[in-house]
DNA sequence: TGATTGATGTACT
DNA sequence: GTACATCAATCAC
């Protein structure tokens, strides 16, 4: 079994509005009972310190939130509504105190059947396995007690880089090799180079009048399936 | 000590 | 489009 390398802590030792973007099209990885399920990350959202009146991080240190003020590279795992999980990748500079970066939708490309088996929707098509951050930890295998786990130390969860040339028996990712707008599902398999970004508000972010133009944190992969939900019309901005 | 609030997803009209 | 499940953290007294 093929399992990528880790990123290394540099990779997130950047502020979360470098870190977004910088996240779409790496993959993220996790061991469940000895079978590699992986997702290449098409959707983020930057959520910075206590400053950003959205941010978890706006109330300080808590328990919960202690991650986030932690060192870059580590999960933020977080109970949402009373019954989901959500999963954040740890990120910031040492000027900044906290920070994280929300990945709210990813495209299964390995462990597809345990996939579909942990998320409990067997019909439902690939890309709208993990399209939304609750879907994704279900996917995925990510609870609660993932929370401050280090994400640099590869298994059992871990961020990587997607191969080049992806194992025979992997997904195909649908990524062109390179710019352009083939990024379908037929785009013949390849590395992610240069992908074709949009950028928007915050999903479900009280912007309390203030144009979110003054803080568009949400990053998608262009004309990813797997999106949770639309960008907002041309306000939706391309190339980041 | 009690009330309100979500970085959501699903089912239903 | 709307209703609702469900609860820890946070906020208002």
């Amino acid at each position: 079994m093929h399992l990528p390398p880790a990123l290394p802590r540099a990779f997130s030792a950047r502020s979360p509005l470098d870190l977004a973007p910088a996240l779409i099209g790496t993959l993220l990885c996790h061991l469940v009972d000895g079978t590699l399920v992986a997702a290449l990350i098409v959707e983020t959202e930057a959520y910075l310190g206590p400053e950003d009146r959205a941010s978890h991080a706006r109330a300080g240190r808590t328990a919960r939130t202690q991650p986030m003020f932690g060192p870059p590279g580590h999960a933020y795992v977080y109970r949402l509504y009373g019954m989901h999980w959500a999963f954040n990748v740890v990120g910031h500079t040492d000027q900044d105190p906290a920070g994280a970066v929300l990945i709210r939708a990813a495209l299964p490309v390995a462990g597809l059947d345990a996939q579909r088996r942990l998320r409990g929707r067997p019909s439902d098509p690939v890309p709208r396995l993990a399209a939304g951050p609750a879907r994704l930890c279900q996917a995925l295998g990510i609870v609660g007690a993932d929370s401050g786990r280090d994400l640099t130390m590869g298994p059992p969860l871990w961020l990587a880089a997607m191969p080049s040339e992806p194992p025979e028996e992997w997904a195909d990712a649908g990524l062109a090799p390179g710019n352009g707008p083939e990024y379908g599902p037929d785009a013949s398999p390849g590395p992610l180079r240069t992908p074709p970004l949009l950028q928007g508000p915050r999903v479900n972010v009280d912007y309390a009048g203030e144009p979110w133009t003054e803080r568009p944190y949400r990053f998608g992969l262009a004309g990813s399936p797997a999106l949770s939900r639309p960008f907002p019309g041309p306000g939706g901005r391309r190339d980041v």
